[in-house]
DNA sequence: GTCTATACTGCGATAGAC
DNA sequence: GTCTATCGCAGTATAGAC
């Protein structure tokens, strides 16, 4: 039992191992320039063992994909779970995605710079994966309770979050010239005027 | 004279035939999975005559790119020359890309969703090109002749294109229920309302 | 489970006839 | 200028020892 889980544990570190590298690789360079070679030496991990752990390089995306959504997920959650209202919920969900893209830039890029439908064949496009659908929910309950005027529900959730995502954007392509923190306060007051009842 | 001007025309004819089919194949499939084979069936042009007329796969995806960037400055320049006012600009700026999202689809999906970084080594991110300045230079002149109020200019270029760019995204994502033109109209009244002096 | 060595495929690019 | 045939190689994936 004691043996089992110390392997299983050592199962996870190397699949981690790999898709750190790979998460690092992908973001800068891209899925198609990124060699399994490249990640042999990047990791450290042998080519035998990645295949051993990925049934092949399209798997390894996948797992990425799946571990960062979830990790979006559970920032959602998180802060659905410490507010109640719709604006503190839109307000705290940007700053926790800034946040993100300040401390860990590769998850943002690979998540929202990747074109995954060109690798990976059943995915849906980003906006429409679960942690974006979750954001545009916490659009609409706010249009249901009062927060946010009647309007179309996509258009609310562009005007609450495209701009911060915009941002995000330029920030990764290295075209802005301030931390992406001091646009927040000018971006949020614009973005909830443009919606609030 | 006569005869090197049919030459010329004959030249440009197969380049445009060639950019043609590989900007149907790279905005279906990706740049990556776009072989020259692909290109060779799609456009019945040989593989020695792509090689003549172009130097690699990379030089048709530069050409390609030239080719819409300047056709998206023209676009520009037209509405410049016809309209005044940064408002009026603006929308018809905004109208123009619908329209050509919705006639070209193929063009905004290679210009706006490619990662072109990842293939044109040199090539700025499709934000800092030529058009996506200009149409940033239109909303700080209405900034300074007062039509637009006093902000940070990339946030105020976010409010104005930021949400058609995003539905545009959409549009091209196959995610929104109604056609992109109808959208505009709750669209371009949020936008404007957000930065109008 | 991890490693090295290698088999196989498909692509980008070229050669050379016409 | 255009074609067919083909070269060379990069890269994925596997085989098989340890």
């Amino acid at each position: 039992m004691a043996e089992s889980s110390v392997m299983s544990v050592r199962r996870l570190q190397v699949r981690e191992t790999v898709l750190d590298s790979a998460l690092y690789l992908f973001a800068q360079k891209g899925y198609f320039n990124t060699s399994i070679p490249d990640i042999v030496h990047h990791s450290g991990v042998s080519t035998g063992s990645i295949y051993h752990h990925f049934s092949d390089k399209l798997d390894i995306a996948c797992a990425l994909y799946d571990r960062h959504v979830a990790q979006m997920e559970t920032l959602i959650s998180d802060i659905e779970q410490r507010y109640e209202q719709a604006e503190a919920r839109c307000r705290e969900i940007i700053l926790a995605l800034f946040s993100l893209t300040e401390k860990e830039p590769m998850v943002m890029a690979y998540m929202l710079h990747g074109r995954h439908q060109d690798f990976m064949p059943d995915v849906t496009p980003i906006c429409s994966s679960r942690p974006f659908q979750r954001m545009r929910e916490v659009v609409v309950s706010g249009m249901r309770n009062g927060e946010i005027r009647q309007m179309d529900a996509m258009l609310s959730s562009v005007c609450v979050f495209g701009g911060a995502l915009k941002f995000i954007q330029f920030h990764l392509d290295g075209i802005l010239e301030k931390p992406l923190s001091e646009y927040f306060d000018g971006l949020w007051s614009t973005a909830w005027a443009s919606v609030r009842a």
